[in-house]
DNA sequence: TAATGACATGTCATTAATGACCTATTTCTC
DNA sequence: GAGAAATAGGTCATTAATGACATGTCATTA
């Protein structure tokens, strides 16, 4: 049901089409909890059987732009509040295979740990990008998505060094092995 | 796909039954990589129809203890550097809360945060109390293990810091009002 | 004017994951 | 010796998510 608070969490800000909430999840949401268009669109049109958005407006090339409703506001409400499966917060694959990267030959283990390094270094970039665009305001929105986003950074950082530490690992044992 | 490079990950160890790594599972990679005990039993039989792993032992109460086949570690080894979708590596409804608690009125925004403070802190407290357990020792696969505990609890460590900041912009506002 | 690419919305088959149950055995405790 | 709790291994219905397509619009540009 994440889908749902993630696509209602986007149409309280303003009226959107699947497209454009689709294009937003992009640039924000979509590292974080990733959804397909197709994911988008069927939700949409889930939440208007349930009239948590209505279908406001028919735009440009037949684009079918929602606003929320009383109920979709309510509903979002309850799901930030409530926290009824506190085990499946988080799913986190690298995490996994950090656990099992001991099971890789030397050669191969360090070619996927400089990947790896890469690759979160890249997302940490990525977001400090984006942390660029918010606007500079001490409006609780914009703070609330600032400092999640720090909390994403952190998050990103933790893996750069976790690679770190193991790339540092190997070296310590060449250098032993010397 | 990652509940099984988990369940053949563990199964690298040691033979298990689908007990036995469920206990494993919940002590250690079930935060990272929720899995209920009926998935890890429903993986264990598709892994045997498939040669990844074989039934070896009928022990105690009819348990039955799977060893993992060379096949079982090609696919584990090939699970660990392939980075096939890249995307969906992370999925944190922590995080996409995060993004959205701003809609919530101040006094359940505030009871909120220190709900997930606490959480967090929980968790937390968890691995640190997890890593105590850990051997000490220069082992790779020991180091291996101590470094994705110790990146888990730097992201944990970030959602603490987050809800505090948030709290703190509260209270900021809270001072100015007076 | 033809082609390309961004815009826009979907369907459908399949796999992954959850949640609610069920059925026994064995060990521990009162 | 009765009953609870932990051990052990599931089934089944449903929902969530992915991946592969399908279809058409509109603006730009070659």
């Amino acid at each position: 049901m994440s889908i749902r608070g993630a696509v209602l969490g986007l149409l309280m800000e303003q009226p959107m089409t699947g497209y454009e909430i689709t294009k937003r999840f992009e640039h924000s949401l979509a590292r974080i909890w990733p959804a397909r268009s197709n994911q988008i669109y069927t939700e949409l049109k889930k939440c208007e059987s349930e009239d948590l958005v209505k279908l406001s407006e028919i735009a440009a090339r037949n684009a079918r732009r929602y606003t929320i409703t009383d109920q979709g506001r309510s509903w979002v409400v309850q799901w930030l509040v409530e926290r009824s499966p506190p085990e499946q917060q988080l799913r986190f694959e690298g995490l996994l295979k950090a656990n099992f990267v001991a099971l890789l030959a030397p050669i191969e283990r360090q070619k996927f740990l400089i990947e790896e390094k890469l690759y979160w270094q890249e997302q940490s970039a990525w977001l400090m990008a984006q942390m660029k665009h918010l606007p500079t305001s001490s409006d609780t929105s914009v703070l609330a998505r600032k400092h999640a986003a720090e909390a994403g950074l952190a998050v990103y950082e933790a893996m750069v060094n976790w690679a770190d530490a193991m790339l540092k690992v190997e070296q310590v044992r060449e250098h032993a092995s010397k």
